[in-house]
DNA sequence: GCGCCACGTCGAACACTGTACGGAGACCGA
DNA sequence: TCGGTCTCCGTACAGTGTTCGACGTGGCGC
């Protein structure tokens, strides 16, 4: 389990008890297989990501959480932008897989995307720090999780009758939609996990400074004093679920029309 | 323009000729005004960033680059966060505002919207280092052009007879998926860039890897050995287009609905 | 004219960062 | 028993953002 001194409690390391040798201290039958391994270290950074932020995940933190040296980390990834892409595929596993059966019904294949593009948005919100990382991180699109979620989309599209290029462009426009959206919220929300405030509260904070910046815009101003306060978190959800009612409806659209 | 040596062309400065002093190099008129200001960084900041990327922006280089110390910048900027903030609205300076008179056509309005939505697209893509930033950046949508956006664009959704709210949703709508989209291809053209190859040579070498993943994902493994290549470039244009017509249409008909 | 003060600039320093390199130890197969 | 290989990690390097204090200058009150 650890790699500095295996198998042993803590207050019974060599460190503690220099030069004496005894069957506590002494190590024994070392390594018969990896102290680290990379799942290991993607589920601790994964960890250390939700827990303190992007910010303070480095190479050296994250080796110490593993009770291992940081330069250890570098036999078991490349670089620490490959680490970061690992994370994030690790996270789409959380993702769960639309179903594809019955997907003939409008009904159902509707549902179906709008649970995975839920999902998806609730997973970055969850996990602000993704879109930090998805900016730095080029190629996340090749990753099994990411891959297995695609093509069970790609499924449900075809299954509802979809033409295959119809097919891609729904599913395009609808991740597009979702990823949009849960980036400028989970931008949002770090800068609000940031300020260590409640969202009420940090809106009070903010508010002059809103107020000044809408003066000559009486849209946005109005749009920010009337009518943010009042639907402060599930309004986000629903907010959501309309206009991917909207997206859905246009491509239902567009596919009778043809 | 300069900090060590204000309005003395590079050649002349006391530097190149240690000692003798003339009329050419001797320091004249030190500062009557500050060196440095903030548009000049942002400015300076803005173009680093642009021809060598995100990676390559750091406040000593900024502050070289300005004849300056790196420390002389924050005189002007609070820290590296707001001004990565002050050159992101300043990209978003760039756009053109939607015209809002004639929006009353749905011919109009809707070409208003998707102007505006094509330019966004076109300048996140032609400055990718913006996913990168817009990640770190917490609070960008209270910047002066930003604003000045939104606010252009809620104006023409109500003279084109939107519900306030409804614009409001159109916008966020319309927005998201164009800020998703775009920074999913960013994404892409940055790692392209760092590749330093043409996007056909980098496709290729990517093929095998592609070709791996794709195993047991029919429809994805279709999808990109048949269909992406022949539509390299401008493909991804209409595309976009495509999706954002499906939107409005989608926006269109709940409204004609209620 | 003189003194003073505030302001913009910057050198040095601090605490960190990612990561290359080489050594050290332990396992396995011969 | 002897390499060879694999994993781990201490050291080191080049860089990072940012703080602090010093320094020179210009403008202002007297």
């Amino acid at each position: 389990m650890t790699a500095k001194s295996e198998d042993i409690a803590p207050e019974h390391r060599s460190e503690a008890q220099p030069g004496i040798t005894s069957p506590w201290n002494r190590p024994q039958k070392r390594r018969t297989q990896p102290a680290l391994s990379r799942e290991q270290i993607v589920a601790e950074a994964f960890a250390l990501l939700d827990s303190d932020g992007i910010e303070a995940l480095s190479m050296r933190k994250l080796g110490a959480r593993l009770n291992a040296g940081a330069t250890s980390l570098y036999t078991h990834v490349a670089n620490k932008e490959e680490l970061l892409a690992l994370v994030v595929d690790h996270v789409f596993g959380e993702l769960p897989l639309p179903r594809v059966t019955g997907a003939e019904d409008p009904e159902v294949w509707r549902a179906a995307v709008m649970e995975s593009c839920e999902a998806m948005r609730a997973t970055i919100t969850r996990h602000p720090w993704m879109v930090s990382v998805m900016g730095d991180v080029g190629m996340i699109y090749l990753g099994p999780n990411w891959m297995r979620l695609s093509e069970a989309l790609l499924a449900v599209a075809e299954t509802a009758g979809f033409e295959f290029s119809e097919a891609n462009d729904m599913m395009s426009v609808a991740m597009g939609y979702t990823i949009g959206t849960a980036c400028v919220e989970a931008a949002w929300l770090s800068a609000l996990t940031r300020s260590g405030q409640s969202e009420q509260e940090f809106m009070a904070q903010m508010m002059p400074a809103v107020i000044e910046a809408t003066k000559g815009h009486p849209r946005l101003h109005r749009l920010y004093t009337t009518h943010v306060p009042d639907e402060i978190d599930e309004g986000r959800d629903s907010s959501f679920r309309r206009g991917l009612t909207m997206i859905l409806d246009g491509i239902e659209a567009r596919r009778s029309k043809a």
